[in-house]
DNA sequence: TCGTAGGTACGACGATCATCGTAGCAAGGG
DNA sequence: CCCTTGCTACGATGATCGTCGTACCTACGA
């Protein structure tokens, strides 16, 4: 059915371990990044990642109920966007910190 | 044998993937937070983690194959330290950050 | 009406993980 | 010399993870 309920955590129930593994994956830290330099909500799709479609959406999932992005049904897609507000709130400089990390790795890396 | 030869990598090759899975289990996060509290150097066993000493030992080594802590060898005991001025330089204010959510999540757990 | 495109659900697979018990080692005290 | 203490190594076990293929659904265009 298309109206499904999308499991979101709370922003004050927000468990820093379960964050810290979801951005332990290198698929999910580099979405994380693409939705962090453009924050326009979008579907999956619009990532390229190079892995299967039901590992993207596996990827997603993981990502909706660690409460790091949120998933808004529009129709047939789900667009994907950084729950930052959250994120800062409950973890101070957590977010800009593992983003930043990532960046000097991504230039590192090249 | 006493003398092993403990991997330690590199601070410039410390992985932002491998340093957040270590600090995403919560024993893992607790023995980070401890160390940081008090940097002195101390054998796992001054700290009281509630899990068999295989499974101490273990988590020990996690922690130090990701470049998060340094084991040095003194006689019987290793002694743990965090390598708090490679992740800093790797990960800017990174490290920080986790301590400080961790923090502020033990106070909102009690 | 019939494809087609975008996306999810489900089931499966090998790999890794967290945990433990047991066995063993080294150092120090009787 | 023996025993205890502190810790690691090894092997095992059940759970979780990342990945995929297949089946299916919904919206939209010809």
């Amino acid at each position: 059915m298309t109206l499904m309920s999308l499991y979101h955590p709370d922003a004050e129930d927000l468990e820093l371990p379960t964050v810290l593994h979801a951005l332990s994956d290198p698929q999910r830290l580099r979405i994380v990044r693409k939705l962090s330099v453009d924050p326009d909500p979008r579907p999956c799709g619009a990532f390229d990642v190079n892995v299967s479609k039901s590992t993207c959406t596996h990827h997603f999932r993981v990502l909706r109920e660690a409460g790091v992005i949120e998933q808004r049904q529009l129709g047939t897609a789900r667009l994907n966007s950084l729950r930052r507000d959250d994120l800062d709130r409950r973890f101070p400089g957590l977010l800009d910190a593992v983003l930043e990390s990532a960046a000097s790795e991504a230039v590192a890396a090249v």
